[in-house]
RNA sequence: GGGGCUGUGGUCUAGCCUGGUAUGAUUUGAGGUUUGGGACUUCACGACCCCGGUUCAAAUCCGGGCAGCCCCA
């Protein structure tokens, strides 16, 4: 046996800081070297995942009602103003560019309602315009303070935000548990990204929302990451625009709005961190910029197998599958390696041998194993390993989603099992204000967030808060985080 | 936000302590031999993060800045 040889020397299991810088710059698909803190050139490679994931994304919302708009990328200051405590929330962060108009300051936007809500108030006229859901693929502009980190937490990001109006806080709630579920259906089933849905305590909500819900990943390290988030707007945000309508009986009356935030470049982070391994990127098939490619090895007879390349290359087109030839002039082993690395599904591999039998070997990335195929049946063969392929790696990611979150019931385990990288599950005292000091406590001496209370179910608790000892209100869910 | 480490051809790296001609590999370009799991070879191109200080002389020492990584908040 010889000795096995991974493309990485760094483990992902043991240091997966160290990994994770390696695989984005190994696998082409961020350039750190532009020289602005914050901010990094995403290269072909991530921009193709990307626009993959915009597109899948963007599509689930057609499907649920939601059109397409362009908004501009600078907010004036008194838009940004209106509202107090989003104001307060995001002030720190935003960037004012130095060319004003008149006396007033122009901000990059760090999210857009306040673009939108300008033009929500002209819009809206009458509940026959209700409800109104528009999406906006955008990148947004945050000067962190916390340290940076390539795609986790950048000081620009490239995300969809959808701002929706409702006439009915009712339906307003609605689209809030449909946020959540287009998360699970997109993030979760085809990314797959495991997460849980935690409606955010009270002291932890979005700046200007009566409530949020935020979808909490984890990467291999057991730190939780907060993927897409939702909100429910507060009337006092509405307000301050003076966004209303008229409604069937000629009252007037506020609407209901929501915002949902699912950063591509955010979920990319996960995506990598969730599936890849030691030989480099393991992409989900329907995300992979290249799906198959075909390896041909020229022999004495290299028309034949020319010409079967090609008809190959053809026919999976004719599908849209993704599908590259690399006829580079590089050795055969020399093209496995680097298209492993890059976390390309399945490779064709097309010679003299598989062509006597009628027949191509298609290499499996996640496994790799290799599996004969008839020619004839490929197009067919690679759609259900395809399929298959992305179960797996779905499979493979929730079992080691819910090994990473366990329950405790007292200070001495919470802690241990933080330290263990572990996500806990703890009865707790109050989501509400009552329960920020507890929080307080979880922040400092545990140094831990709580991240909230499950959004998708309703949770019975018993006992005591695992923190004061007082009677628990709530299970809360704690873990380290980005 | 705090601490630690680092910055040399496109990439990785030697040299830095003890100041004086910058090491090697890889990549790239041209050529040749190769080609079923990271080939070999010949030639060529190519670099000391920025600003200041000390000095006859700075990649090297000192100060500041910028950027990256790691650990912690």
């Amino acid at each position: 046996m010889s000795k096995k040889k991974t493309t990485f020397n760094i483990s992902k299991t043991n240091n997966f800081s160290e990994w994770y810088s390696e695989i984005l710059n190994k696998a082409e698909i961020v350039d750190l070297r532009y020289g602005v803190k914050g901010f990094v050139v995403i290269r072909p490679w991530g921009a193709r995942i990307i626009d993959k994931m915009y597109r899948i994304y963007e599509s689930a919302l057609r499907c649920t009602g939601h059109e397409a708009a362009i908004f501009p990328a600078v907010i004036p200051e008194k838009n940004f103003k209106r509202e107090s405590s989003h104001v307060e929330g995001f002030a720190p962060e935003v960037f004012w560019l130095d060319k004003k108009q008149g006396d007033e300051r122009l901000a990059l936007r760090p999210t857009s309602e306040t673009a939108f809500y300008e033009m929500y108030n002209l819009w809206i006229r009458s509940y026959r315009d209700l409800p109104l859901k528009i999406y906006q693929r955008a990148n947004v502009f945050r000067n962190e303070t916390k340290a940076t980190r390539p795609l986790i937490r950048s000081r620009e990001f490239h995300w969809i935000e959808s701002h929706d109006a409702f006439a009915t806080k009712k339906d307003a709630e609605a689209q809030v548990r449909d946020d959540i579920v287009m998360t699970e259906e997109v993030m979760h089933k085809i990314f797959g990204v495991p997460f849980l849905p935690m409606r955010r305590p009270q002291w932890d909500k979005f700046p200007g929302a009566e409530y949020t819900i935020g979808s909490d990943s984890i990467l291999p390290d057991g730190k939780v990451i907060q993927q897409p988030s939702t909100h429910l707007i507060s009337q006092h945000f509405v307000k301050a625009f003076d966004v209303k309508f008229v409604n069937e009986v000629e009252k007037e009356r506020t609407p209901w709005l929501t915002c949902y935030g699912p950063c591509m470049s955010r979920i990319l982070a996960s995506v990598i961190s969730v599936h890849g391994d030691d030989n480099g990127l393991v992409l989900p098939y329907t995300i992979a910029p290249v799906q198959v490619v075909v390896v041909p090895f020229y022999g004495e007879d290299s028309k034949k197998v020319k010409e079967m390349v090609e008809k190959i290359q053809k026919d999976l087109f004719g599908e849209h599958i993704d599908v590259r030839v690399d006829d580079s002039d590089k050795r055969s082993g020399e093209k496995f390696f680097y298209w492993e690395m890059k976390g390309v599904p399945f490779r064709v591999e097309v010679g003299e041998k598989e062509l006597a039998n009628g027949e191509v070997t298609v290499f499996i990335r996640d496994s790799r194993e290799r599996v004969s195929v008839k020619v004839g049946d490929l197009v067919e063969s690679i759609k259900n390993l395809g399929a298959e392929y992305d179960s797996r790696l779905l499979a493979r990611a929730d079992e080691f989603f819910e090994g990473k979150v366990v329950e405790c019931k007292d200070k001495v385990g919470v802690k241990k099992a933080l330290n263990s990288g572990k996500v806990v599950r703890f009865a707790f005292c109050s989501a509400d204000v009552e329960g920020a000091e507890c929080a307080g406590f979880v922040e400092k001496e545990l140094e831990a967030r709580v991240m909230g209370t499950r959004a998708d179910v309703g949770e019975k608790v018993v006992g005591k808060c695992v923190v004061c000892g007082k009677k628990a209100g709530v299970v809360v869910y704690v873990g380290k985080s980005y």
